[in-house]
DNA sequence: GCCAACGTTGGC
DNA sequence: GCCAACGTTGGC
């Protein structure tokens, strides 16, 4: 079992979209980024736990905590000519592009990005990274168990 | 709106 | 296969 960190634009598609969504579950499709690719494809797997980050909004930070609940299939947004994630060399026998799907598991109090950066444990996180742009980034089990504790702080 | 970082594209 | 130009991301 592994630990992940999603990005999300808010105005696009928040926590609380997902808590609207029927079985509060979503396809995480439209990732056109061969590495975030790679993550769902080879490594994530259902039962997975995932922070659901919010970016570029005022508040950037963890909003809450969802799962992988199923392991990744193919994109359908590639095959279709009027989604803007559209890719014209993706077929159905050979699709470029996979996601997961993903459940909430509850809304949290939104933890921002100052106070994961006010903490030297979690310094290491990829997302506080410098350039940092990857939508999907593995968390480790000691950042994760961290920012549990944060949450219910 | 700025700008650093980095992925992608395309000419050679 | 190199690499400059360009586009995108995302915090500030």
């Amino acid at each position: 079992m592994r630990y992940w960190l999603m990005k999300s634009e808010p105005d696009v598609f928040g926590i609380d979209d997902l808590a609207r969504r029927p079985k509060k579950t979503e396809p995480w499709n439209g990732v056109r980024n061969y590495q975030a690719r790679n993550f769902m494809r080879d490594d994530m797997k259902r039962g997975d736990l995932v922070l659901f980050y919010h970016s570029s909004c005022p508040q950037p930070g963890i909003a809450g905590i969802a799962k992988v609940s199923r392991n990744a299939y193919p994109d359908e947004t590639q095959f279709d000519s009027g989604s803007e994630y559209f890719d014209p060399k993706a077929t159905r026998e050979n699709p470029r592009w996979v996601n997961v799907d993903v459940t909430l598991v509850r809304k949290t109090r939104l933890v921002d990005i100052q106070e994961l950066r006010s903490h030297p444990e979690l310094a290491s996180m990829q997302i506080l990274k410098r350039g940092n742009r990857l939508s999907i980034t593995p968390v480790s089990p000691a950042e994760w168990a961290f920012v549990m504790s944060l949450i219910e702080a």
